[in-house]
DNA sequence: TCGCAAAAGTGATAAAAGTCATTTATTTAT
DNA sequence: ATAAATAAATGACTTTTATCACTTTTGCGA
């Protein structure tokens, strides 16, 4: 992955309108601009960890993250898949607490960094970023309502059907509109569900028998997307 | 429950400092003040449904409240509780969408009702009331993930234990120092914790017999908070 | 205060999902 | 290119939890 020059400045990036910026004030993504300090990550590497200092926000202008609790027991639950145009690490800045999640690159990822001081300076002066970071919070919390929900009362067929139409959601589909645009390990699907990585393993091969899906080694391609929207029993 | 004259305007509500609009400039309260309009819901009443629209927000000066989602199959999950100084209705609004929760009083309420339009007005020129509401929709967002973290990952037991002492951490405790300040069914604690209300029924009993609780018709009494806490197996 | 409906409680059973052990395949590093 | 390590897959078995059917208790309205 290399650094296009027309990306090297928030005014050119081609995320600007994509992103919770795509409102605020252009004197403010400008100090925003003066002030980021971009940077590289590759594939596994962790940009923070649970129980770390926030010190500003991440944003991404290329690449995906995955961003988890570790359980008590060592497990992990993946809380939410990052993707180029998000920010990341907000949720504890604005908490003012350590962060409850770590974030680790599930490719090589480049991301930028807006130190607390200006993000938070910025979202006093500019209503409409504040109101941006309002949406983007509830929407947040919704969403993890529902998967709440879902967790307690879904088997987890139905679970396991769901994430991975949320993966293409949020990633979409290779050039051949069928494959996800991304590899994840067993475990991490697993991670995603919320259940034993065997578990999702067997349902997987089901749901590749059954005609849904096809695996091949970390490809999954949705063969049949209707099907896989019934599986998941969807209401809302 | 009747109205008190001190609690009759905003500017005297005992919750006035207790609530997100503690840091809110004194103009804007008295906005509130004047638009407000104040509700008595009797136990059992619904305030809002999943799929209606919000016109506004409500804003709790005494009772309790349960906000839930009703699951695919009728099933409903408790999200959250709801305690005076709390304001609701505000995650739909902001996100422009419909409720995506029902809320219902657990016991006879008082609340008031800010309109949308002024609510969403104060809050674009109050960059302190702005921070508060991120810094609530953060706080939810926490609580959120760290909910469905534990739903995917901790057994029931430990799961109806941490929801005790969920339960006392909010609404805290009758005047004895022991028991439960919320009458709730073992239906609404079996949606709460996320299982089948046969399963909370037999697990409240196994607690009574370990002596951790006591239990006398809806009343809880914590008799060993330190072994509930130890059987809750939380770590964070 | 009686009678009825709803809630609470209990037991038996079934289904769902997790765990453990082992094999096979795929990466990764040297 | 090959060995070692890691990940994926599979089967047998156990545990957890839900479901169903039923009894008992409680609370509420007529």
């Amino acid at each position: 992955m290399s650094i296009h020059p027309d990306n090297s400045t928030c005014q050119n990036c081609n995320q600007r309108f994509n992103s919770i910026f795509c409102k605020a004030h252009e004197d403010h993504v400008n100090q925003i601009n003066d002030q980021k300090i971009c940077n590289v990550y590759k594939k596994g590497q962790t940009l923070f960890n649970e129980g770390s200092h926030p010190f500003g926000v991440f944003c991404v202008s290329d690449g995906k993250i995955k961003m988890s609790h570790l359980g008590d027991d060592g497990k992990e639950q993946i809380i939410r898949l990052v993707k180029a145009g998000d920010i990341l690490g907000y949720r504890a800045l604005l908490s003012g607490e350590r962060y409850s999640a770590s974030a680790e690159a599930l490719e090589d990822t480049q991301v930028c960094f807006i130190p607390r001081d200006l993000f938070v300076k910025i979202l006093k002066l500019d209503s409409n970023l504040a109101f941006e970071m309002m949406k983007l919070l509830s929407d947040e919390l919704h969403r993890a309502e529902v998967k709440l929900t879902h967790l307690a009362q879904k088997p987890i067929r139905e679970r396991l059907a769901e994430t991975l139409l949320f993966i293409k959601e949020t990633y979409g589909y290779e050039s051949d509109g069928l494959t996800l645009n991304v590899r994840l390990s067993r475990e991490d699907i697993a991670n995603l569900v919320g259940t034993a990585t065997e578990s999702a393993i067997r349902l997987l091969s089901e749901f590749k028998k059954d005609g849904m899906i096809d695996l091949e080694g970390k490809k999954i391609k949705i063969m049949k997307p209707k099907e896989l929207l019934r599986t998941a029993n969807i209401q809302d």
